[in-house]
DNA sequence: GTAATTTCTTGCCATTTGTAAAGTAGTTTA
DNA sequence: TAAACTACTTTACAAATGGCAAGAAATTAC
């Protein structure tokens, strides 16, 4: 089990010692199915590292209703940006939809590893711009695109999701009611 | 004119001496009313901090629509994220809606400031990381609320956007089409 | 100051999505 | 195994928003 190891070395960054460096820093933790990793209200204290299984994050509107805000899997960083770099209360709720493995760091090591490494600062900063990206693009889409286009854009990027996740999840990360997603879902059979 | 410098200090990352450092490596220069700041395809290379007016910043959809994806104004800072921080050609435009008078500093010697103060690299964290976290309340908003809850967001959050910015643009900015923004204005009177 | 252009509004109708409620099927719980 | 619960689908109707085209109002250009 080297994953998070590999993704260091893979990502250009770093040598394979300093990928070494950083890699011992992690620990290993599981979660079961449903558990939370993070609840609103609590500092995001703790980065994760997935390397199985499936999480979502979401937030609560005024309703009261649930909007996955994100779905993560094996490779992904699990964090909430906002909470854990201003160390204020996370707005958002992580919870795990499968049995995950992770390997974590806390907010304190990770501080210390950008100070001691430029180039792990360098990796962490570009991880944020990659998140702000993503985000935008997802924002343009929403703007630009039917229901159905991001539907379809969704079981292209994360086939996977289709299958492990309930269909209010997924709908709620469109942007939908669960009503539309099962009738776009008909339309396009 | 001691805008930048006022907004640095006030930050509360700097202390008077470290603002005026950093201040010093600005420079200069104003836009005229439809100037472009950057173009897509370009590298975003200049991060402006802007004294005076208006800028959009917009996307070109599939269909050769242009979508707002932000309005900026003083006090705010003007750089394309992805672009300027991986060196990669910009998705986005960004437009002088009014004349400008900005401050600009290079990529380069901005970071040369953040390899040498480390309070103002955690103060370019920070900013990056409130930029995301707004996003992210937008897309939040955009999918439990209407486009006429949005509007009136836009109207208390930034009034003076109204009497300057054409219509059209307010509205790809949330989301809708221009006649649907013209329609909700009239409901509201 | 007139023409050209841009901005904004309006009306009509189509499409997308939401709401509520009921029904089916599968899964969990006791 | 029966009951309870969850996931998903379906239907009928309502609300939000879009597309298109025409026209009014404002601004800009010559």
């Amino acid at each position: 089990m080297k994953k998070l190891g590999d993704k260091l070395f893979k990502s250009g960054f770093f040598s394979t010692e300093l990928s070494s460096i950083i890699e011992d820093q992690f620990h290993s933790k599981t979660f079961e199915k449903n558990e939370f990793l993070l609840k609103e209200n609590e500092v995001s204290d703790v980065y994760y590292f997935i390397e199985s299984g499936i999480i979502r994050s979401f937030a609560i509107d005024t309703d009261g209703n649930e909007i996955s805000t994100q779905f993560y899997t094996e490779g992904d960083m699990v964090f909430e940006v906002q909470s854990f770099f201003l160390r204020c209360p996370s707005k958002e709720n992580f919870q795990a939809l499968t049995q995950i493995d992770c390997k974590w760091i806390s907010f304190e090591t990770m501080n210390k590893l950008f100070h001691e490494h430029p180039q792990f600062r360098e990796f962490g900063r570009n991880m944020l711009v990659q998140g702000f990206a993503n985000l935008k693009g997802r924002m343009l889409s929403h703007i630009t695109t039917t229901a159905e286009e991001r539907y379809q854009q969704l079981i292209l990027n994360k086939p996977f999701l289709l299958e492990q996740v309930p269909l209010k999840y997924l709908s709620s990360y469109l942007g939908i009611t669960d009503t539309s997603l099962s009738r776009i879902r008909k339309e396009m059979r």
